[in-house]
DNA sequence: ACAAGAATTGCATCCGAAGTCAAAGCTTTA
DNA sequence: TAAAGCTTTGACTTCGGATGCAATTCTTGT
């Protein structure tokens, strides 16, 4: 009886190569649809028999249920969008959520944010797909951000924060860690003249970064500090040296990068093309503490960001909200680890 | 009329805040929610007055199509389904492929593969997305490359290749990669002894370089050859540094291995450690050409990988086979471009 | 053996957009 | 001005699974 309504409705493409669908199992097994769907939703009311039979034509069907069906309904996509500027620079962080993420039966949809890329059409598509929620390690507007929130999805900042703006992010934090590097640099004693090493204009993290480290110095009464801007790139670094150069006609004391690529690079010009020691004649320190650091050829003194900790915080802060919209925004901030390589531990 | 008959089903719903439908702008426009639908298709038979009509409202009620629902309807997710193993090691081909994806308008839903992850459980979840199509940079087994042509989704590896199975693949010619490299090394006359250095043993790519290495060493006559293994990392390049010590109980004269990261430890570790004088002492060569094989520090010789070229093609080969299911499988293998870097240049 | 209550199951409807088809509107031409 | 032809438009159905509710079956106690 059953199969017979149901067929009346769709045998003429019993046998095409369609994908199998729950009525195609619920035919097989000789069960109402709802049982089926029913036997793919965990706590459902189900009885064992019942159970059986349907997972054997599950089994032999091949039956995969539809997740963009299930999304549509329920008005749930399991999918959180990550967005991304410059997927170069931190891969382990992209990498640590996505397993976190995974591990927890989300999917992710990823969104990289390149230079000529346009951020308010990427944000179109991130609502058409209607994700649960946002992990953005990218920088957006206020506006943009208030759009996120009419439409009630969740979303959370990795590295950003927002001054005035009641948004979620997690943090490691910059100006804290700056000042540390500032102080160990400072309390060797062998510095007089600093060269700062921004990155672009348009990071916020840069400029918090740069600014905890002239807070910290004017604090100790340095004032003889070179300010540049770089790219984050290694090349950039060592470009930032021939800069140094040519706007003191001398080289400093101490290098200052606002991120490990181009404290590498500087390290890479000094020692091979200036021929000056690191650190002897120049200290040089980073900050990130991307794996490259350690390697023996740099050994760069750096802070650390706790890529793991933050990873997890973020995909956590990000689901809770999710799982329970009120709740409110939040910043965490984590503690960079110092991290002393050779050219300052001697 | 038309009013009436919609806001009978949805008028309880109206002013709650779920999404905006094509419902709702129809009925604030006053046209039928065909008329809304055929406005987002392009070359739809709309007149001048009704589109503008209907922008009207869509912009006043900040509508967006919801593509969880046209890909119901549609059976295209306008999504592809990137599979990685490893992200840390190649985040550059991550971020050609996402870049060139969003800029033909298809959208990524990222699978990592760790160590633990269930190859299985993923491949299931990316069968019940309904993609569009795989791009794999991971290795699959027959049977599960069978799954996807049973259920037509198009699959394009990237760097993996299948004998006697035919699958669409973009990959870098390992086998002649290697082959150039050895044949830099001996024409340079200065080595005898030689260490070959492999990947993890599940990596294809691993053993395809190696095999080329060991292939044209016989070729050459050359017969001493160590052989160790290693898994892709710097730490394991470093330690490989000693097994090769003790394994001959002195050191070679050109260490080949089978990618730049593990070079790149092997070179700090002979000449921050060992002492000992690249390239005066011992040559090393790696494979992939990363950002820092370019790095003063290390200068690597090496083959570099064209990862726009691959990623271009990967992504083209991809979406022509989703629009043209019945393209036959393909491979297109790129020639690598050797690098020769300061260890073999002098 | 039977009533009351609990556990299962099926029916019908919904999610939101797209496509089919026929009705309606508009042009063109004799 | 009417017939013929083309363009627009709307009603209705469809995609595939989830869910409220009523109907049915199964327990349990007496």
């Amino acid at each position: 009886m059953v199969q017979r309504v149901l067929s009346s409705r769709r045998e003429r493409f019993a046998e095409s190569k369609r994908n199998v669908t729950s009525y195609d199992v619920a035919r097989h097994a000789g069960v109402s649809q709802s049982a089926v769907s029913r036997c793919f939703k965990p706590g459902a009311s189900v009885s064992k028999k019942m159970r059986e039979r349907v997972m054997q034509s599950v089994q032999a069907l091949g039956y995969q249920p539809n997740a963009i069906a299930r999304g549509l309904i329920t008005r749930r996509s399991n999918m959180v969008a990550v967005i991304v500027s410059n997927l170069d620079f931190y891969p382990e962080v992209l990498s640590q959520l996505s397993a976190r993420f995974t591990a927890r039966g989300v999917h992710v949809l990823l969104f990289t944010l390149d230079r000529e890329s346009d951020v308010a059409r990427t944000l179109e598509q991130v609502a058409q797909y209607r994700v649960d929620g946002v992990l953005a390690a990218a920088h957006l507007t206020r506006e943009q951000i208030a759009q996120f929130d009419e439409r009630e999805v969740p979303l959370v900042f990795y590295n950003r924060a927002y001054r005035d703006v009641p948004v979620s992010s997690v943090c490691c934090d910059q100006v804290e860690g700056e000042r540390v590097l500032i102080n160990l640099l400072a309390r060797s004693g062998r510095h007089r003249s600093y060269a700062l090493l921004s990155g672009p204009a348009d990071s916020v993290v840069s400029m918090q970064r740069t600014q905890g480290a002239v807070e910290r110095l004017h604090e100790l009464g340095i004032r003889d500090i070179t300010r540049l801007r770089g790219d984050y790139s290694y090349d950039s670094g060592r470009r930032a040296v021939h800069a140094i150069f040519e706007q003191r006609g001398a080289m400093t004391d101490a290098i200052v990068s606002a991120n490990d690529m181009m404290a590498l690079g500087c390290l890479d010009e000094l020692r091979h093309r200036c021929e000056l020691d690191v650190p002897g004649d120049v200290s040089v320190v980073g900050f990130d503490g991307v794996r490259a650091a350690h390697w023996c050829s740099f050994d760069l003194t750096t802070i650390r960001q706790p890529v793991e900790s933050m990873a997890e915080a973020a995909v956590t802060m990000l689901l809770e909200r999710i799982d329970n919209p009120g709740l409110p925004a939040e910043t965490r901030l984590f503690s960079g680890v110092l991290r002393r390589g050779a050219p300052l531990g001697h």
